[in-house]
DNA sequence: CTCATTTATTGCCAAATGGCAAGATTATTA
DNA sequence: TAATAATCTTGCCATTTGGCAATAAATGAG
């Protein structure tokens, strides 16, 4: 397989140049994972930073009476790693796994950090991609506050249908912050608007 | 006034040099607000990147039918900036209010970068200023899915007594997610309770 | 200090969501 | 393909939170 999708990933952020992003992608490594395998475990340090070529991947936590909680979805041509874990080398919280059989590219830290420092270029990439995210999260964090759960199903229907599709309903309740039951009901009642 | 505190805060993040920390404070410029004024104004680009030397500021958005909800809260001793507009150069949704008096340092987009490109140990910085807002974020969104609103205010209590004592309440009810007729009676059982 | 304004509390009732358990449906695998 | 397990739906009722309005308390401007 070659890398012409990461290529293309990295060029089109607008940051990298073609010849920066053969360059700076010639250090990624090809990387499968299988459906219902595990990126990233909770209790283990976040070793890869990855773009997500194809396939599908949800993170979770656990809440404090043990039940799964989704905390995100990855669906391909996005970058896939858990910041804290990965930046601080630190345990993570948060499991990652495929939904769906995937391939993607990874990169380590330790080489990360090499090319940052390397390639300036590469670097307002990475800045990039924390800011994409975090920004990502803050619309999230807002719309749970200010929207209704059938308000948020909705927008996530129309904005990430692929979601929907890839993954079980209790998994994409527990995203929208409410339980399975509720959002069967939800979905019900959706149903019969259209 | 000096800049002293600046200073400690850049080398207390154990990623710049003493010497470092005080080079990079010297491109920072001294900045005041008075209570109720506004550090970003929605509709504007975030210019500056602060850090709060003392006061208390709240960043909030407007729902759709026009109701503040509070986004954040800064205490000092933290960096300031609304990310997505102060690093996409794009005008911010947020708003951020000072709730007293308050000072602080900041620098521009431009000094940044160029700061950045000229200070590895400053980049380093940078970087794990992003994630720890990042990281913070997370556990916020977290804990608006597994924890009940009774929980959400306890905590704050716990962890941020400085918030309840420098915000209103219907401020702290919109950033927990509720409106204040719901905290203000959470607020009566605590007091039951203890 | 006093009046006007903002902020906080409380009662009443409505709406949203949850908990549990029984069935129905769908997927998995021996 | 049979049966086993996982997922989804639905009824019944409880709990949490919200909406509105009246009142009380606190704050701020003159």
């Amino acid at each position: 397989m070659d890398n012409a999708q990461l290529v293309q990933f990295l060029h089109n952020s607008q940051l990298v140049s073609l010849t920066g992003a053969q360059k700076i992608a010639t250090h990624f490594k090809e990387k499968a994972i299988a459906k219902n395998e595990y990126f990233l475990e909770s209790g283990h340090i976040c070793s890869h930073y990855l773009f997500l070529a194809s396939g599908f991947l949800r993170a979770f936590a656990h809440d404090v009476e043990g039940n799964e909680v989704t905390t995100g979805f990855y669906s391909p041509n996005q970058m896939v790693f858990e910041v804290s874990s990965y930046f601080n080398r630190v345990t993570s919280k948060e499991n990652i796994q495929a939904l769906v059989d995937s391939k993607g590219w990874f990169i380590t830290y330790e080489e990360l950090n090499t090319l940052f420092h390397a390639m300036p270029e590469f670097r307002e990439f990475g800045r990039s991609v924390l800011v994409k995210g975090f920004t990502a999260l803050k619309t999230r964090t807002l719309s749970m506050i200010t929207e209704t759960a059938e308000e948020r199903y909705a927008n996530l229907l129309k904005t990430n249908p692929e979601i929907i599709r890839n993954a079980p309903l209790k998994t994409i309740a527990s995203y929208l912050g409410i339980t399975d039951t509720s959002l069967s009901r939800i979905r019900k009642e959706i149903g019969k608007k259209s």
